[in-house]
DNA sequence: TTCAAATGTGAGGCGTTGCTCACGTACCTA
DNA sequence: TAGGTACGTGAGCAACGCCTCACATTTGAA
């Protein structure tokens, strides 16, 4: 019962070559459409192919956002091993805020769709579950960091302000999307400015 | 060319009150299941009619949301005339933001759909423009007062203080919605936080 | 009471979307 | 060169959602 369908995996050049254009196209038109409006066939379309080949290597659309997800995760960690190494002893919250805004936003500049996944929430199913990882990604090092520099500071609290971070970046970083590049910039001035003196007085009120 | 269907507009008690229940079958089902998944036929369904009888009175589905979105207006209007009309000489903007989450939580509390209107976003057609209303609603009148109080700070860097206040606002009024209460609270708690240091440090600093 | 207007109904048209399947082509090994 | 496996294709199926329409019922003014 329910057993779903398995599927082929790539095994000759040709066919990965058309499963990496698979996810580059649905990872553009999550940029230009969104997932609400991502249909298979305009996958197939863009990627220059027919709908079958999407599903010779993809049990349903769902798996093919979902890999696309687990690629911008590999990205993403990438980026944050830089940024998350560093003392807040010597430097601030405030300066880590800023250089997580800034990563981001360049991340999401130079990786079609990656805004869309990041900001988007909602799709169901394993892409969601990928998504709530990617969203985890984040959380885990930067809470860990907080740890260990603010021990006084409870779990609970700790958690809440990543709830805190998490969500108004999301927000915020989605917003500014839309708009024109300067209003983009002042946007996350703003986002680092209220999440610096969130953080600051959550934080190093308390600095042990 | 693309005339819309004008529609019959209810002038017995009967139609009247028929147009009411789904209405409200509209507004419980939009919190429910939210916007994406709302669909006529649960619309009638809920509302104990048939799907005719929606489209006796309505062009299309968005129509029906926008008018309930317009009722919500309604309300809204009426809880931020209480709450709007302080003098920020004497009290400072924490305590308007206080006011401002805690009373939007009251609302959202006690009028379903509320909260997926607020929160929600992204319908399209006439909703989405009442929805836009809506969030003009607190907007304007916040911006003004702030303006008289304020004078100093420019019209720009008002204009994306609220900014920052509504898209905030509304996601963490949104994930809080899917906590426990005591949860809920503790969000509540960290948004007026946060929003109170950001606007404390745009406004009040330059207090004239 | 009469009848036109208002209202109520729900089967089904129509368009969309995810996905299958039967068939055809490319590749690879022997 | 043969034949098995991997891969490619796209017409079309099934499910679903919005909305129409032909017909039935109720209302209220004359």
């Amino acid at each position: 019962m329910a057993r779903k369908t398995r599927r082929r995996r790539p095994r000759q050049k040709r066919s990965q070559q058309r499963v990496a254009t698979i996810l580059d196209a649905a990872a553009e038109l999550l940029e230009e459409v969104g997932y609400r409006a991502l249909t298979t066939n305009a996958i197939a379309s863009r990627a220059g192919t027919s709908i079958g080949s999407i599903y010779q290597f993809f049990p349903n659309k769902n798996a093919v956002v979902a890999e696309v997800v687990r690629g911008f995760r590999g990205q993403l960690d990438r980026l944050l091993e830089e940024i998350l190494t560093v003392d807040l002893a010597r430097s601030s919250v405030t300066g880590l805020v800023e250089a997580l805004v800034d990563n981001l936003e360049e991340l999401a500049a130079a990786t079609p769709g990656f805004g869309s996944i990041f900001t988007g929430g909602k799709f169901g199913g394993s892409a969601e579950e990928e998504a709530l990882e990617l969203e985890k990604d984040i959380i885990e090092p930067l809470s860990d960091l907080l740890a260990e520099a603010y021990p006084d500071v409870s779990d609970e609290q700790r958690r809440l302000a990543m709830l805190m971070v998490t969500e108004t970046t999301k927000v915020l970083m989605s917003r500014a999307a839309q708009e024109d590049r300067e209003t983009q910039q002042e946007i996350r001035q703003e986002l680092k400015l209220m999440l610096g003196l969130y953080l600051s007085t959550r934080f190093e009120a308390k600095k042990g």
